[in-house]
DNA sequence: GAAGATATGTAGTTTTATTACATAAAATAT
DNA sequence: ATATTTTATGTAATAAAACTACATATCTTC
């Protein structure tokens, strides 16, 4: 019921084998759902035009108990969700119920990241980037393929981007870094002490350090401009981790950032890029 | 107030100021707030052990105009979610705005993900998976992000891995590929022919080839077992795709199937794999 | 166009929620 | 400590909402 289709489209799937009083019915919810939610049954049965039993069939024809009940059905169905309380996978778990709960864990974590988003170092951490000579990305173990995919989409943005995993040619990079160079460190703990101590070299020279991480992390500490990644609730006892895709979709965020920045100019540049790939593909079918 | 705080939390949190048959109300709706929108105001103030108007008065508190119309919040609020839709970023969005909205869209598209869930695909993928020998990760552009992703989340499972993305190294590996090999391809369009040469190549020999990938693309075809992952509405025009982060969980997916083939045993060796991580970073404060 | 089936509405009944008011408990002042 | 005020809570009456049984209308089918 809850995570099955959505109600709204099932109604509307049915419009044809209704009644004509249930299609009215039917019309009037499909109109203004919202509405529809804080309306007594006689109200709805005005505005559709019918009889307050016709209403009550309606609800009782898609699985409601009664009008309340379908209004409840119908309220929680005008948003598009996860159920709360992130569960944890179970050993008895069945294919599509391990699947179902690392996906709305995954969610889960999305949405809690947006009801934070740490807006003032967004726009601080566009500003470095948009003005960035050069980009450095440097993450290690699962933050290591974050960084590939955040340099992955840096580069099309017309700025040079380098990525880095090896701990001396990271040293080595941090220690030449100037005027111009964003050192962009991304990790979950915002704790590993190579990556600590490659900030600090970083800092210690002209460039500047940009982080995705930890709040109140050693690495945070370090950086000219943090991005606050709580890392929530992650037991993730032998769970994957949901923080790589906050930091993903957080890169987004800056790309887009960036793009924005670049104006509408930029447009074509992005076009060429994409094209570049046409050949590389068989063409559809 | 649909994306605003959670009404449970907002109860939650205010438990200290309430009266004693407010707070009774409180507690007996936190305990279950799903049974609560589905009672009656009588049902629930004999469960709570206070008189009917004591509810209507804790409703009116939380700002509802009556019974009903806090159920009907409650309810809403018990699913976190985002207003369907995904809106594409405006160029004179602000940092806000446009945060907010590649968050949605990744939400969403993890959603309609959810919704269909090739199950039998990925029972299939994890039998092959688990059985595994040695099993190959092999992805190019943004899918190259993932597949080391995935790479360092199998790796973990104790099954040697194997990742590459020099075209002429993939071509070697997958002709060399024999009984227990696992080819693993990751690709958004499933068109990229560099792949579909070298799954073919793979094919070709004992090896066993699973791809995640569009449906009916030539690479899906000439996999034994492939994943459909619907590559949506993804005009990304200039936008970031939002694909590769329905890839990851997918892998998450896959990798915890193959965990829990591996049984209750196996989970000290995860742990230990964790535990050597410790030192490597700054104890926590 | 009549008989049956289906659909819809009317009016009464029941359930549910709200309000007004009375009593009880707590807080403050004397 | 007690009276007085304020606040909290419950009782009972009222109002609103939803549901049911049944009557009437509409549509089918022969």
């Amino acid at each position: 019921m809850i995570d099955g289709t959505h109600l709204l489209n099932t109604i509307a799937a049915s419009l044809n084998e209704l009644n004509k009083s249930e299609a009215k019915v039917a019309q009037a919810i499909l109109q203004d759902p919202e509405q529809a939610t804080r309306s007594s049954i006689a109200a709805l049965a005005l505005s559709a035009g019918v009889s307050e039993p016709s209403v009550n069939r309606f609800c009782k024809r898609f699985g409601a108990k009664g009008f309340p009940d379908f209004k409840l059905q119908l309220a929680r169905s005008l948003v598009v969700g996860v159920r709360y309380v992130s569960r944890a996978v179970d050993f008895d778990d069945d294919v599509n119920a391990y699947s179902v709960k690392l996906f709305d864990n995954s969610i889960s974590a999305l949405l809690l990241a947006k009801d934070r988003l740490p807006s003032t170092a967004i726009a601080k951490a566009v500003d470095h980037l948009a003005q960035a000579k050069r980009i450095y990305f440097f993450g290690l173990g699962t933050s290591a393929a974050v960084a590939k995919d955040a340099s992955h989409k840096f580069f099309r943005l017309n700025v040079p981007v380098t990525r880095e995993e090896d701990p001396l040619a990271l040293r080595m990079l941090a220690a030449a870094g100037g005027v111009g160079d964003v050192f962009f460190f991304i990790s979950h703990t915002g704790r590993t002490r190579v990556l600590v101590e490659v900030a600090e070299l970083a800092r210690s020279t002209e460039a500047t350090v940009v982080s995705l991480t930890a709040p109140d992390s050693p690495l945070a500490d370090q950086s000219h401009c943090s991005i606050a990644l709580e890392n929530s609730e992650d037991t993730e006892e032998y769970l994957p981790m949901t923080s790589r895709l906050v930091q993903l979709v957080m890169l987004d965020v800056l790309a887009t950032g960036v793009t924005l920045r670049r104006g509408e100019g930029f447009q074509p540049h992005l076009a060429r890029i994409k094209d570049s790939l046409r050949q590389t593909r068989f063409p559809a079918q």
